[in-house]
DNA sequence: CTGAAAGCGCTTACAG
DNA sequence: CTGAAAGCGCTTACAG
């Protein structure tokens, strides 16, 4: 039976000394029972549990924290300038992963979102003061100052995909990130595989990991297949379906004999066909589309998308993994998850 | 010149007495001038300031928390058994609205997910024993159950959206909410604007205010029009877009003559456009579609999405603005905001 | 206006 | 295995 609160007021609730009263023991040893439960007879043992229960006792963490110097939760932060991440979908699910994989340790998740220089200032502050253990980093941006800053701090840190920015050199960094060229490479397989011999791509940003090495995929596949890689077939965009739609554009302005088109991202992949399809080409019979994500976007276009999985689930997971090792003192780790293509109507 | 940690190690950080060392005053009056500077000679004032910035000295929260018995962070709690919040593009637009309005006052938001029974039971632990100073609710249910233990548990809460269940008879609870019968008025307006007369619904769910509100704006406009209402015009749906499509295809098989249709909600308005357009119904020349909360999700429609812009912005400022006054101790307030037509395409 | 002192609720060597 | 004691970094009456 808890102490519940009746009413609507707040009692003052329990502390370690009334456990210690009810069960008969020194704060010392309760203290114990709490933390592991070393060193205490099994009697003690019993005795505190007994009171705990009875008293509804649940440990101040402000208390343990002051003397433990540590804060028992984690940052997830966000160093977008923009509302990209909340456009896309995937964000969510990144962010719901992390959140019930923390939940798993009842450690709590602090967001945080850094988009303006000012925020960055504070964010970077607060963090460095202690108040989370360790950060789960969602950013974009190769050259992200937030991200070196808090290295450098030696806050224990793991970032959701490759970061390449420079600078990086000693310092090794934890990730967790897709195998974004193996991704790209079954998507190009795939549509040639459907007969297409004109496949164009549209690039993600060209200073991010994915969108390096999904084009890096795109090239091998050609090259495999023996087909010329034709400039022309390659453009970039920002991963935002605005981009994309501009993307297809220029497409269709430099090279309109293309079949088939692997897109870097599911939004932009929306784009794509919106652009596709208000210039008269069917989607798939004129014109395969592929993206990549499977992001609930996906399902929105009309047909749906074909496109490669990221494994946001285990992404999560493995974030929140590496990070409560390295808050535990083992050395930062990367690691890469495998893709899996998801046929749906587009290609 | 803040002292920055060099190397990868960490420093022991500066702490009150070192702040009042060097300032040549005591910890209490480094501790005035840190809580507002009342009682303090401007000399001493000037004095602590100058320390702390040589020092780089930055408040230990677990210890002032310990002793206010406060936390200085807010919990965004989201009860919401499955990923709808994830589907929906309205949750992030308030998530992010939150936490920068939060962060004006340095206040950490704390993200709290409780999907699932057993979730709601650790978070709601979490919550009653002080972790949070106050909670922003997202909750679509009625009845929910955490709602109503966190108000007996007399902690500040304020949900979004107008609450409806029962037993919340005495206790008054704050809530901010968009005006959204107004907002269903002005959409049927704009329908019987353009000559449509076999006007539609796709209600929200009718245990959720939206749901019955809108609803009833658009039963007030038909008659305040003289026309009739008729119950085959009037299906519902989950908000979601799969809802939305199940929705049209009943619309379409009971009355498969109307020209217009206001659903409930963006996400549904996609399913229901899908399905329209399947059954080769033109939007919006055969029927004009309007849908409600202007989200990301009404520009990736074709045509583009005429819905009612629900002010997410202002949303979530009053929302946040409402908790803050309510633990500094003012009583529980009602919002009501309202809303906008944005004209697109389809209607 | 200011200092000395008590105390918030916990953990952790330190002696037994 | 266990208790007594010190101390984490702060705030807040309490006397001046």
């Amino acid at each position: 039976m808890t102490m519940s609160t009746t009413g609507g007021g707040r009692r003052r609730p329990p502390t370690i000394h009334d456990v210690a009263r009810e069960a008969g023991v020194s704060r010392g040893t309760v203290s114990r029972v709490l933390n592991g439960g070393h060193y205490v007879s099994p009697a003690a043992q019993e005795a505190v549990n007994a009171a705990i229960r009875k008293t509804g006792y649940v440990v101040n963490r402000h208390a343990r924290s002051l003397i433990t110097g540590r804060s028992d939760s984690v940052g997830f932060l966000l160093t977008e300038p923009q509302e990209r991440f909340f456009e896309d979908p995937n964000f969510n699910v990144l962010l719901r992963g992390c959140t019930s994989a923390l939940a798993a340790h009842d450690i709590p998740l602090l967001l945080m979102i850094a988009g303006t220089p000012d925020e960055r200032r504070r964010i970077t502050r607060y963090i460095t003061a202690g108040h989370v253990d360790g950060v789960l980093l969602v950013s974009s941006h190769s050259g992200d100052p937030v991200a070196a800053e808090l290295r450098e701090a030696g806050v224990p840190l793991v970032s959701c995909g490759k970061p390449i920015g420079p600078g990086s050199s000693a310092s090794k960094v934890s990730y967790v990130a897709a195998d974004d060229r193996d991704g790209a490479r079954d998507m190009v397989r795939h549509l040639l595989s459907l007969g297409r011999r004109r496949v164009a791509t549209v690039a993600g940003p060209l200073d991010l990991p994915g969108g390096v090495d999904r084009l890096a995929g795109y090239r091998e596949v050609l090259a495999e297949a023996g087909l010329p890689v034709d400039e022309d077939l390659i453009v970039s965009g920002d991963y935002s379906r605005a981009g994309g739609e501009s993307a297809a554009a220029r497409l269709l302005d430099r090279a309109p004999d293309f079949d088939a088109v692997f897109v870097a991202s599911d939004l932009m992949a929306q784009g794509v066909m919106s652009a596709l399809q208000k210039a008269g080409r069917r989607v798939p019979e004129d014109v395969a589309v592929g993206g990549f994500d499977d992001s609930p976007a996906a399902l929105t276009t009309e047909p749906a998308l074909t496109t490669i999985r990221q494994p946001w689930d285990r992404i999560s997971a493995e974030m929140v993994r590496v990070l409560l090792a390295q808050i535990g003192g083992e050395d930062p780790a990367a690691v890469i998850l495998p893709t899996e293509l998801v046929r749906r109507a587009s290609a």
